[in-house]
DNA sequence: CGGCTTGCCTACCAAGCGGTAGGCTACCAG
DNA sequence: CTGGTAGCCTACCGCTTGGTAGGCAAGCCG
């Protein structure tokens, strides 16, 4: 894919894509018209309808551009998380910085599951849970050596990680409402993520000290 | 409030904020008309309009009334909390049935937090912030006795297990997709709900075996 | 050259949107 | 009985929506 000097795609369909994954995040599929999609790309209406047949086209290309992303970056996070606590963290934190690169990964996330969790369900019946395997095999050898706790349950663990990560990121627009004085600093997220990274390590990990 | 024989309200205005919570939950506040809400109820369009009249009004109404609920809410939850481990859990529970008994409420929040999060967050900080620091001070003191780990951060702890409860209610159309075929039985979300318990007290209280 | 395809455009459409005007009925107070 | 108000209605408004028709310039290919 060719890139201008601003860094923006030089490919309209591309561009088209990359405004309204960001609108959609922002605002919602119905609160996005195309109209905006198009104003924000910088071409009419109708030029974006040639690249898109329709709008539900559009949305269509924005979940699989997302799910693509995805499924590049999934396997690395496996092969971070395969040993012990620090690298488990490492992991999460690369989970992090993916959906902090463009916070609208995790609001599109978190919206489709809402908007249409029929088809959200399938998507990640497809995309997602053939990995998941991966790792609550894992976690279960861990606990038969001792590592992990044995009272937890894998999956349900695995999707609570993920369903934190996510909504953490999701909502970091709110977060200064909780912390009042202290938002200052370049990453406001951070402390939530350290905790977030701790109560999932010290729900995870049998006591070392 | 007066109610009819099928239990809803008899009071029109009431049954219109009914119909309109579960809506802007399930379809989102752009994704649903106000025709389809005075469809539900059962009147014209004008008729919804005598009594909010604007869209943006009766919005307004529904997430007054939904903070209103809170109010009652959190009381009993802090009050159920004070106690060990045992209450501790009793009060998550309690939480997860309040937000369960309508999931669009736990919707209706992801969605307000995500769609208007400079005023989500003003929300927050007048209704919900002054009981933080009760929560936050009693970690506190179970820190200085030692029954609570050292290493929590009581502000970012508390928002992280109540992201994690409305996150699991607002996404259980989903959670399904995950535990393949397990899925039979009244409430296919407690594992789920037990192991966000887990997790949030593991995370919590220092080892006690 | 001539024809075809690609990519973007102007102009337009029906349908649905939020909202208003104004009329009708039932009730309640003077 | 009379005037006012509450509650709901039909009819309508301007505007935006997703989408279509069709034209026009540029480039590719025989």
């Amino acid at each position: 894919m060719a890139y201008d000097d601003s860094g923006r795609p030089v490919d309209v369909r591309a561009r088209i894509l990359v405004e309204a994954t960001r609108l959609f995040g922002e605002q919602g599929y119905e609160g996005t018209s195309i109209q905006q999609v198009a104003d924000a790309v910088g071409v009419r209406k109708p030029s974006l309808l040639y690249h898109f047949t329709s709008k539900l086209e559009l949305h269509a290309a924005v979940i699989d551009q997302l799910l693509a992303h995805w499924k590049d970056v999934i396997p690395s996070l496996l092969a971070a998380s395969r040993s012990g606590h620090d690298r488990y963290s490492a992991a999460i934190m690369a989970l992090v910085e993916f959906l902090q690169e463009d916070p609208n990964r995790a609001k599109l996330a978190v919206r489709e599951l809402m908007d249409r969790p029929v088809e959200a369900r399938d998507r990640i019946a497809e995309h997602i849970s053939p990995w998941l395997p991966i790792v609550t095999d894992y976690i279960r050898m861990g606990q038969s050596t001792g590592v992990v706790k044995k009272e937890v349950d894998p999956e349900s663990y695995v999707i609570h990680v993920i369903l934190m990560v996510v909504g953490t990121v999701a909502m970091s627009g709110v977060s200064s409402a909780f912390s009042e004085s202290q938002d200052d600093g370049p990453d406001p997220l951070k402390p939530m993520i350290d905790e977030m990274v701790r109560i999932a390590r010290d729900a995870l990990f049998v006591e070392t000290e």
